[in-house]
DNA sequence: GTGAATGATTGCAT
DNA sequence: ATGCAATCATTCAC
């Protein structure tokens, strides 16, 4: 009441606007004096009271001579100030919101995954360092890493999509609540402000909607990503050439076959795996070496004369006598063979 | 379909 | 952290 009681007498102290002024020719009504507020109230109240007994056509044209008005702006622009001042500041002050952590994380998963970034480099560096983490070799790994890329591809093409016709969707609702405001406002106290804050009301429940699809992309993209990393834990056996140059260290190394680090990784390399990979491999061949000694006798006996093969040609073609470095000596049992190759 | 081979994983010991 | 041993899960040859 005391707000309306400060309107209605702002409107008084408004350069003396008079009933005559808003409109109403053959009104003998007259706008009292600054001096006595009270009096100014009642007569207000008295007159809009009045408004319930005139005709429609009255009313219209009364409507028509204060939107006419040369201090119809002035007049809007205090009725706007007050509204803002009172209704809308209550409201406002908790409207400042802070960036939501939960659509951050979502944003940061979707940019990581290469969904909401730049088309290249992300989806296949997600799909390369989740083969990496797998430890699949890379040769084999080229026909699921493009299947992962299709789809995420296609994940991403959806995302867009339907991104896209979310914001425009928002911006196509939020013109035409602008245009209803704004041909609102030529009628009642509208102010652009609040105008602004209900465009803000509307993107924030248009950006609800996004934080959902968002949320559902994101799980696409793991259901997806699992289903890949299952896939590369699908076993394949390294190539012919692997495997040979695997078992000629093996053997060759007989008498300690525990390759250092820097060997784990020149073999790695020769052999286009991981250096887990040949973690793995010497270990599941030390072990099952051990265990089996005589079913591994021929592959050892067949290595050995490859070694010692390789060893003589090196050593001819060096004109040095020198032995191949098998020695043998408190390790894995050697295989039977002669140094001249016969089993 | 079956069994052997083989790469990966897990739990434990050092 | 590394290796061993057991085991799992998959591939491959038959």
């Amino acid at each position: 009441m005391d707000d309306q009681t400060r309107m209605l007498a702002g409107l008084g102290g408004l350069g003396g606007l008079s009933q005559a002024d808003v409109g109403d020719p053959d009104s003998v009504r007259k706008q009292q004096s600054l001096g006595q507020p009270q009096q100014d109230i009642g007569d207000i109240l008295q007159q809009i009271m009045a408004i319930t007994d005139e005709s429609l056509d009255e009313a219209q044209a009364r409507k028509h001579a204060l939107n006419c008005h040369r201090m119809k702006p002035a007049l809007f622009s205090v009725l706007c100030e007050i509204k803002e001042k009172t209704v809308l500041s209550i409201r406002g002050v908790q409207e400042e919101d802070p960036p939501d952590p939960q659509i951050m994380r979502l944003d940061n998963m979707l940019l990581a995954e290469g969904v909401s970034g730049p088309e290249k480099g992300g989806g296949s560096a997600a799909a390369a360092a989740a083969a990496a983490a797998a430890g699949g070799s890379p040769n084999d790994g080229s026909i699921e890493h493009s299947d992962y890329r299709a789809k995420l591809a296609q994940i991403r093409q959806i995302y867009h999509a339907e991104l896209e016709k979310y914001e425009q969707a928002c911006s196509e609702f939020t013109n035409h609540v602008m245009n209803l405001l704004r041909e609102q406002s030529r009628t009642r106290p509208i102010s652009p402000k609040e105008i602004e804050r209900m465009v803000a009301i509307i993107h924030r429940k248009f950006s609800s909607i996004q934080m959902q699809l968002k949320q559902s992309t994101c799980e696409a993209v793991m259901i997806l990503r699992s289903r890949f990393l299952d896939a590369r834990r699908k076993r394949r056996n390294f190539n012919k050439q692997a495997t040979e140059v695997l078992n000629e260290y093996f053997y060759s190394h007989l008498s300690n076959p525990y390759p250092s680090e820097e060997a784990k990784e020149e073999l790695a390399k020769k052999c286009g795996i991981t250096v887990s990979q040949v973690s793995n491999w010497f270990g599941n061949k030390r072990i099952r070496y051990k265990k089996n000694i005589g079913k591994f006798q021929e592959e050892a006996n067949l290595y050995a004369v490859k070694t010692a093969v390789d060893a003589a040609n090196a050593s001819a073609q060096a004109s040095q006598a020198n032995s191949p470095a098998t020695p043998n000596s408190g390790g894995y049992p050697a295989p039977c063979y002669t140094p001249d190759g016969r089993l």
